[in-house]
DNA sequence: TCCAGCATGTAACGAGTTACATGATTCG
DNA sequence: CGAATCATGTAACTCGTTACATGCTGGA
């Protein structure tokens, strides 16, 4: 029954390499984010649960003079919990909100205009963000394929890559297949 | 800054047709629920607050010959109300939780087999749904385009039966890329 | 010196799930 | 007559977001 697929992100990111709160609320800005996210009012305080289970134990060190910054590392306990994670429990299909298909859906035939001008409005929303995924993927992996220690994160940005296409691909062919009816 | 979606669904579910706490749970159930789902816990205290507002009207019907059944109907200031999500308020792109592309990020190039594996099982889940939604379009629209009044049905498992389509050519695409590195 | 960004936390609220609770109807 | 389904609600809890709150650092 207990899921909390947060903590075990956590984990798995900071068995990767030990890191504060303010550095794994990078990486769901940088690497992750595309199918997970979390604020650091959620981080903290799932950080702090998980060393009270004696999952991850903390160091503090000095940035310039003053600034405490609170290190993470693993614990043996900690990475048996990532490992039954991956291998043992089952991950269910995601389950999607998307309101856009929605307002489609309650629109309906009686306002073609309405249909095509919210299918336009999705279609650039999903364009300036595939722009971006292809200019990330420019960035970080010119040469189009995952380098060392990279796979995670190339296949992150591959499948959202593909989601993207594929979404514009279906507004593309609705657009065209109107006036419905 | 106030979203709460579910209550515009509710009322653009409505105003297609009366219905009651029960009847708005089989709709999420058998058409909407590829892209929003509902617990009837969740539906019966935000059908309450929408009449409190004034925005639906309820009627008692006596099912059999005891069983009271709550339907009901969209009021004009809910019609407002619908109209303005619909076409004013902008909507956001779908943020997304997957925990499947995740665990391949943990795994990494260190387990091949694995990577194998919960790429295979992915694959897996992902024919079963979507021969599952093939076989409601079979039924439901059996000349394989929309009828009369069910275009937003029909775009909505378009949508999903789209979606399946490009996650599994990307698993695909995955599993015969292997082994990575 | 100022400002963006680094760094950490808590509080209040809203959204969503699971469990609890009850009773009627319909069909085999 | 029994089981699945119809029908409606509340309680307790977890998950997630927004807002509140504070202070340091590094570079222009």
């Amino acid at each position: 029954m207990k899921k909390n697929t947060l903590q075990y992100i956590l984990l798995g990111l900071i068995e990767q390499k030990g890191m504060s709160g303010y550095d794994l609320k990078e990486v769901f800005k940088n690497e992750i984010g595309e199918f997970w996210q979390a604020e650091h009012s959620q981080i903290y305080p799932t950080l702090k649960k998980l060393e009270e289970k004696g999952w991850i134990s903390s160091t503090i060190t000095i940035v310039g003079t003053k600034l405490e910054k609170k290190v993470y590392s693993i614990t043996p306990l900690g990475k048996e919990q990532v490992n039954d994670w991956l291998f043992n429990q089952p991950n269910e299909l995601a389950s999607f909100k998307d309101e856009f298909i929605l307002k489609l859906y309650f629109i309906k035939e009686n306002d073609q205009q309405a249909i095509q001008d919210i299918l336009t409005e999705q279609q650039r929303l999903h364009r300036l963000k595939l722009e971006h995924l292809y200019a990330r993927r420019e960035v970080i992996f010119p040469e189009k394929k995952a380098l060392n220690g990279d796979i995670g994160h190339y296949l992150i940005l591959d499948h959202a890559i593909n989601r993207e296409q594929c979404t514009l691909t279906w507004i593309e062919r609705t657009l065209a297949s109107l006036p419905l009816e």
